[in-house]
DNA sequence: GTCTATAACAGGATAGAC
DNA sequence: GTCTATCCTGTTATAGAC
């Protein structure tokens, strides 16, 4: 066999890439290649689902990194919440690019995609959720205010990234942020 | 000339609906042949530049909606804000239906969406937050805070839909819209 | 103004060589 | 494992009759 070309984890990088900023039924297979270097023909190699199997890696990929860089930050039972928050906080505003780039799970949850990867979407909302969830509640809140505290921190970074690429204004991000370190921090 | 089959007011209507549920490009002229009982030829007949000139015309029909139903009920100073405020959301609620349906906005200011269409979408924007922005002011908020508000409220209504739809819960965008008013009223 | 029919093209997917 | 070449379907768009 050949030598991989690209390695599992650029190559998630490079998929998951296109799909946030083309959205499912706007990406092609051939943008998937030539953003990852690979023919099509590769590509269903290792994804012999095709589109649909790509979108759906994408989403496990995704959740890996919200668990690892959400969640997990916001569970650390060993430092202070307040660090927890900061840094959790930190990955997202990297994550988004400082609100540059648009997220996965809304780019995957128009039409087609709610039908399809519907479950996938779900389950990443959930763990970004829990995760400041357990924040709410290690800071003494009750547990109706602690779910909709972190409800509201997923409304604010989804409402703040459609509206600062709407408005063509990098603050709304920047502010919805800021507005999430007070929610928690008073 | 053979009568008009279907009048402007509910063929905008129709293709709005395909295009808020399924994106730019995720709707076809196909779709948007069946939601309005017009072939495709007789689409390009009133919209010669084709599915670019049909979404350009939804948000040309957006604006109006939001115009006269939300930024105009807000500005009315025949009434006290109180009640602006409660009339605008009701219209807001029902556009979205409750939280069932999504933002023509969003759809439309994905990849594509927002080279083609920014323009437009931003103008829709700015008219929703140019209402709510005149609320606050009449409600005696200075520039700045009023203007984070009116922001505030698009924000909320993006992100609920986007979370709401993501996790599979009506009850996000209710809260959403009864957080709107304590935004206010307190 | 609307229709049927069709052209021209792009996209998803597969075959088979290396 | 990756590549080139190809198939087939669906899509945008146009031509021309009524």
């Amino acid at each position: 066999m050949r030598p991989q070309k690209v390695n599992d984890a650029d190559l998630m990088a490079g998929l998951m890439s296109v799909f946030r900023t083309k959205g499912y039924e706007g990406t092609s297979l051939n943008d998937l290649a030539v953003a990852t270097g690979l023919q099509k023909a590769s590509l269903y190699h290792r994804f012999p689902g095709g589109k649909k199997e790509i979108a759906e890696a994408v989403l496990v990929y995704a959740r890996g990194w919200i668990e690892n860089n959400v969640r997990q930050v916001l569970e650390d039972s060993n430092e202070m919440p307040a660090i927890r928050l900061a840094r959790a906080l930190d990955n997202i505003r990297e994550l988004y690019g400082n609100g540059k780039e648009t997220c996965i799970l809304r780019a995957l949850s128009m039409d087609q995609g709610l039908s399809l990867f519907g479950d996938g979407v779900q389950q990443n909302m959930e763990e970004w959720i829990s995760g400041f969830y357990r924040l709410g509640i290690d800071l003494g809140l009750e547990h109706e205010d602690a779910r909709e505290k972190a409800e509201d921190t997923l409304i604010m970074v989804q409402g703040s990234l459609v509206v600062g690429k709407g408005v063509g204004n990098d603050s709304v991000f920047d502010r919805a942020i800021r507005h999430l370190s007070r929610l928690y921090l008073t």
